[in-house]
DNA sequence: TATGTATATTTGAATATTCTAATATAAGAA
DNA sequence: TTCTTATATTAGAATATTCAAATATACATA
Protein backbone atom coordinates (compact mmCIF):
# COMPACT_ATOMS: atom_id res chain seq x y z
CA UNK A 1 0.00 0.00 0.00
CA UNK A 2 2.79 2.93 0.67
CA UNK A 3 5.17 1.11 -1.11
CA UNK A 4 8.20 3.18 -2.61
CA UNK A 5 6.40 3.21 -6.17
CA UNK A 6 2.77 4.32 -4.67
CA UNK A 7 4.34 6.92 -2.86
CA UNK A 8 6.26 7.96 -5.87
CA UNK A 9 2.65 7.66 -8.16
CA UNK A 10 1.31 10.32 -5.55
CA UNK A 11 4.16 12.86 -6.15
CA UNK A 12 3.66 12.62 -8.95
CA UNK A 13 0.24 14.02 -9.07
CA UNK A 14 1.08 15.99 -6.23
CA UNK A 15 3.35 18.08 -8.98
CA UNK A 16 0.80 18.74 -10.75
CA UNK A 17 -1.49 19.79 -8.15
CA UNK A 18 -0.93 23.42 -7.73
CA UNK A 19 -2.20 26.03 -10.49
CA UNK A 20 1.01 27.89 -10.98
CA UNK A 21 2.74 24.45 -12.17
CA UNK A 22 -0.01 23.80 -14.01
CA UNK A 23 0.30 27.10 -15.71
CA UNK A 24 4.20 26.64 -16.73
CA UNK A 25 3.47 23.61 -18.16
CA UNK A 26 0.34 25.28 -20.24
CA UNK A 27 2.76 27.99 -20.85
CA UNK A 28 5.44 25.63 -22.37
CA UNK A 29 2.95 24.28 -24.84
CA UNK A 30 4.02 25.97 -27.81
CA UNK A 31 8.04 25.65 -27.49
CA UNK A 32 10.81 26.54 -24.42
CA UNK A 33 10.56 29.97 -22.60
CA UNK A 34 13.30 31.59 -20.52
CA UNK A 35 12.13 32.20 -16.92
CA UNK A 36 11.58 35.98 -17.79
CA UNK A 37 9.53 34.64 -20.26
CA UNK A 38 7.47 32.82 -17.83
CA UNK A 39 7.60 35.36 -15.09
CA UNK A 40 5.62 37.88 -17.81
CA UNK A 41 3.18 35.11 -18.89
CA UNK A 42 2.51 33.47 -15.66
CA UNK A 43 2.16 37.15 -13.57
CA UNK A 44 3.89 36.02 -10.47
CA UNK A 45 7.11 36.71 -8.08
CA UNK A 46 10.74 35.67 -9.22
CA UNK A 47 11.42 33.60 -6.27
CA UNK A 48 8.17 31.62 -6.36
CA UNK A 49 7.91 30.97 -9.77
CA UNK A 50 11.60 29.55 -9.18
CA UNK A 51 10.45 27.38 -6.63
CA UNK A 52 7.50 26.12 -9.14
CA UNK A 53 10.15 25.35 -11.43
CA UNK A 54 12.67 23.67 -8.75
CA UNK A 55 9.72 20.91 -8.20
CA UNK A 56 8.66 20.63 -11.69
CA UNK A 57 12.43 19.98 -12.70
CA UNK A 58 12.60 17.22 -9.74
CA UNK A 59 9.78 15.29 -10.94
CA UNK A 60 11.49 15.45 -14.48
CA UNK A 61 8.51 17.61 -15.93
CA UNK A 62 10.86 20.17 -17.44
CA UNK A 63 14.58 20.52 -18.20
CA UNK A 64 16.14 23.35 -18.45
CA UNK A 65 19.23 24.74 -20.59
CA UNK A 66 21.56 27.43 -20.24
CA UNK A 67 22.20 30.20 -22.96
CA UNK A 68 24.54 32.66 -21.40
CA UNK A 69 22.68 33.79 -18.82
CA UNK A 70 19.23 32.77 -19.72
CA UNK A 71 18.00 29.81 -18.79
CA UNK A 72 14.92 28.30 -20.97
CA UNK A 73 12.88 25.57 -19.68
CA UNK A 74 11.23 23.17 -21.93
CA UNK A 75 8.76 20.14 -21.68
CA UNK A 76 10.74 17.52 -23.15
CA UNK A 77 7.98 14.60 -23.20
CA UNK A 78 4.93 15.24 -25.35
CA UNK A 79 3.23 12.89 -24.06
CA UNK A 80 2.62 15.26 -20.78
CA UNK A 81 0.28 17.40 -23.05
CA UNK A 82 -2.13 14.44 -24.18
CA UNK A 83 -2.15 13.78 -20.51
CA UNK A 84 -3.30 17.09 -19.14
CA UNK A 85 -5.89 17.23 -22.75
CA UNK A 86 -7.18 13.98 -21.32
CA UNK A 87 -7.37 15.26 -17.44
CA UNK A 88 -9.08 18.10 -18.84
CA UNK A 89 -12.08 15.43 -20.49
CA UNK A 90 -12.30 14.42 -17.38
CA UNK A 91 -12.59 17.38 -14.72
CA UNK A 92 -14.70 18.65 -17.47
CA UNK A 93 -17.29 16.21 -16.95
CA UNK A 94 -16.94 16.25 -13.25
CA UNK A 95 -17.97 20.06 -13.85
CA UNK A 96 -20.27 19.14 -15.29
CA UNK A 97 -21.91 16.37 -13.26
CA UNK A 98 -21.62 19.29 -10.18
CA UNK A 99 -23.44 21.36 -12.70
CA UNK A 100 -26.45 19.20 -13.25
CA UNK A 101 -26.90 18.45 -9.10
CA UNK A 102 -27.01 22.20 -8.85
CA UNK A 103 -29.61 22.62 -11.68
CA UNK A 104 -31.66 20.24 -9.38
CA UNK A 105 -31.28 21.97 -6.01
CA UNK A 106 -32.28 25.59 -8.05
CA UNK A 107 -34.62 25.15 -10.93
CA UNK B 1 -3.72 32.98 -13.20
CA UNK B 2 -5.26 32.03 -10.14
CA UNK B 3 -8.63 31.92 -11.94
CA UNK B 4 -11.58 29.72 -10.12
CA UNK B 5 -11.00 27.09 -13.22
CA UNK B 6 -6.99 27.04 -13.16
CA UNK B 7 -7.51 26.27 -9.21
CA UNK B 8 -10.29 23.93 -9.95
CA UNK B 9 -7.85 22.11 -12.47
CA UNK B 10 -4.82 21.74 -9.30
CA UNK B 11 -7.27 20.35 -7.38
CA UNK B 12 -8.51 17.77 -9.35
CA UNK B 13 -5.15 16.86 -9.24
CA UNK B 14 -4.59 17.34 -5.87
CA UNK B 15 -7.06 14.64 -5.19
CA UNK B 16 -5.38 11.62 -6.89
CA UNK B 17 -1.80 13.03 -5.04
CA UNK B 18 -2.29 10.55 -1.80
CA UNK B 19 -1.14 6.88 -1.98
CA UNK B 20 -4.20 5.70 -0.23
CA UNK B 21 -6.18 7.43 -2.67
CA UNK B 22 -4.72 6.14 -5.85
CA UNK B 23 -5.13 2.85 -4.29
CA UNK B 24 -8.39 2.91 -3.95
CA UNK B 25 -9.12 4.26 -7.35
CA UNK B 26 -6.55 0.93 -8.19
CA UNK B 27 -9.04 -1.34 -6.02
CA UNK B 28 -12.15 0.01 -7.85
CA UNK B 29 -10.64 -1.36 -11.40
CA UNK B 30 -12.61 -3.96 -11.74
CA UNK B 31 -15.88 -3.11 -9.99
CA UNK B 32 -17.57 -2.05 -6.98
CA UNK B 33 -16.85 -3.11 -3.69
CA UNK B 34 -18.03 -2.05 -0.26
CA UNK B 35 -15.64 0.11 2.09
CA UNK B 36 -15.20 -3.42 4.29
CA UNK B 37 -14.20 -5.18 1.26
CA UNK B 38 -11.93 -1.46 0.30
CA UNK B 39 -10.40 -1.65 3.83
CA UNK B 40 -9.44 -5.44 3.48
CA UNK B 41 -7.62 -4.75 0.20
CA UNK B 42 -6.11 -1.64 1.37
CA UNK B 43 -4.88 -2.26 4.82
CA UNK B 44 -6.09 1.18 6.57
CA UNK B 45 -8.00 2.29 9.09
CA UNK B 46 -11.72 2.85 8.86
CA UNK B 47 -11.91 6.35 9.35
CA UNK B 48 -9.15 7.03 7.38
CA UNK B 49 -10.07 5.48 4.40
CA UNK B 50 -13.44 6.92 5.20
CA UNK B 51 -12.14 10.27 5.15
CA UNK B 52 -9.94 9.86 1.77
CA UNK B 53 -13.47 8.58 -0.08
CA UNK B 54 -15.13 11.67 1.23
CA UNK B 55 -12.52 13.71 -0.74
CA UNK B 56 -12.90 11.35 -3.92
CA UNK B 57 -16.84 11.61 -4.06
CA UNK B 58 -16.24 15.28 -3.35
CA UNK B 59 -14.15 15.58 -6.71
CA UNK B 60 -16.40 13.43 -8.32
CA UNK B 61 -14.14 10.36 -9.11
CA UNK B 62 -16.15 7.62 -7.19
CA UNK B 63 -20.05 7.43 -6.26
CA UNK B 64 -21.40 5.20 -3.97
CA UNK B 65 -25.21 3.31 -3.12
CA UNK B 66 -26.52 1.80 -0.46
CA UNK B 67 -27.55 -1.64 -0.15
CA UNK B 68 -28.88 -2.37 3.20
CA UNK B 69 -26.11 -1.33 5.60
CA UNK B 70 -23.10 -1.79 3.02
CA UNK B 71 -22.32 0.65 0.91
CA UNK B 72 -20.84 0.45 -2.25
CA UNK B 73 -17.98 2.80 -4.11
CA UNK B 74 -17.77 2.52 -7.43
CA UNK B 75 -16.00 4.57 -10.27
CA UNK B 76 -18.34 6.21 -13.24
CA UNK B 77 -16.05 7.59 -15.62
CA UNK B 78 -14.38 4.62 -17.09
CA UNK B 79 -11.87 7.23 -18.79
CA UNK B 80 -10.05 7.86 -15.25
CA UNK B 81 -8.73 4.63 -16.13
CA UNK B 82 -7.47 5.33 -19.67
CA UNK B 83 -6.19 8.91 -17.91
CA UNK B 84 -4.06 6.61 -15.23
CA UNK B 85 -2.38 4.53 -17.58
CA UNK B 86 -1.22 7.49 -19.59
CA UNK B 87 0.01 8.88 -16.55
CA UNK B 88 1.64 5.82 -15.89
CA UNK B 89 3.50 5.65 -19.20
CA UNK B 90 4.67 9.01 -18.34
CA UNK B 91 6.06 8.57 -14.82
CA UNK B 92 8.03 5.58 -15.75
CA UNK B 93 9.48 7.34 -18.34
CA UNK B 94 10.37 10.03 -15.65
CA UNK B 95 11.92 7.07 -13.22
CA UNK B 96 13.59 5.37 -16.03
CA UNK B 97 15.71 8.82 -16.51
CA UNK B 98 16.65 9.51 -13.01
CA UNK B 99 17.45 5.73 -13.76
CA UNK B 100 20.28 6.92 -16.23
CA UNK B 101 21.12 9.83 -14.01
CA UNK B 102 22.24 7.46 -11.48
CA UNK B 103 24.14 5.03 -13.68
CA UNK B 104 26.24 7.95 -14.84
CA UNK B 105 27.17 8.73 -11.91
CA UNK B 106 27.82 5.37 -10.53
CA UNK B 107 28.92 3.31 -13.33
C1' DT C 1 38.01 43.44 -10.42
C1' DA C 2 33.48 45.65 -9.74
C1' DT C 3 28.79 45.89 -11.41
C1' DG C 4 24.51 44.36 -13.46
C1' DT C 5 21.26 40.94 -14.94
C1' DA C 6 19.06 36.41 -14.66
C1' DT C 7 17.99 32.77 -11.88
C1' DA C 8 18.28 29.65 -7.68
C1' DT C 9 18.34 28.61 -2.87
C1' DT C 10 17.43 29.25 2.00
C1' DT C 11 14.80 30.47 6.06
C1' DG C 12 10.89 31.12 8.80
C1' DA C 13 6.15 32.33 9.05
C1' DA C 14 1.51 31.33 7.18
C1' DT C 15 -1.49 27.94 5.50
C1' DA C 16 -3.22 23.46 4.18
C1' DT C 17 -3.40 18.50 4.59
C1' DT C 18 -3.31 14.28 7.04
C1' DC C 19 -3.77 11.39 10.90
C1' DT C 20 -5.69 9.74 15.32
C1' DA C 21 -9.18 9.19 18.39
C1' DA C 22 -13.61 9.97 19.61
C1' DT C 23 -18.24 10.52 18.43
C1' DA C 24 -22.28 10.41 15.22
C1' DT C 25 -25.55 8.32 12.02
C1' DA C 26 -28.21 4.83 9.61
C1' DA C 27 -30.22 0.56 9.14
C1' DG C 28 -31.28 -4.09 10.42
C1' DA C 29 -31.88 -7.68 14.07
C1' DA C 30 -33.07 -9.20 18.69
C1' DT D 1 -36.50 -0.15 22.10
C1' DT D 2 -31.82 -1.65 22.46
C1' DC D 3 -27.87 -3.68 20.30
C1' DT D 4 -24.86 -4.44 16.52
C1' DT D 5 -22.68 -3.60 12.20
C1' DA D 6 -21.22 -0.47 8.60
C1' DT D 7 -19.87 3.90 7.53
C1' DA D 8 -19.28 9.05 8.16
C1' DT D 9 -18.02 13.14 10.53
C1' DT D 10 -15.57 16.07 13.77
C1' DA D 11 -11.80 18.12 16.50
C1' DG D 12 -7.25 18.77 17.46
C1' DA D 13 -2.45 17.46 17.04
C1' DA D 14 1.24 16.28 13.76
C1' DT D 15 3.11 17.04 9.38
C1' DA D 16 3.78 18.99 4.85
C1' DT D 17 3.41 22.70 1.55
C1' DT D 18 3.53 27.36 0.15
C1' DC D 19 4.83 32.02 0.30
C1' DA D 20 7.72 36.17 1.12
C1' DA D 21 11.94 38.11 1.91
C1' DA D 22 16.61 37.87 1.95
C1' DT D 23 20.67 36.02 0.19
C1' DA D 24 23.50 33.30 -3.11
C1' DT D 25 25.28 31.98 -7.65
C1' DA D 26 26.57 32.31 -12.46
C1' DC D 27 27.76 34.73 -16.21
C1' DA D 28 28.73 38.87 -19.00
C1' DT D 29 30.56 43.25 -19.48
C1' DA D 30 32.78 47.66 -18.21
Amino acid sequence: MNSPLHLYKAEFFKTLGHSVRLAILDALREGPLSVTELQAVIQTEQSILSQHLAKLRAMKFVSSRREKTTIYYHVHDREVYQFLDLAKNIYVRQLQQSQEMLNELIP
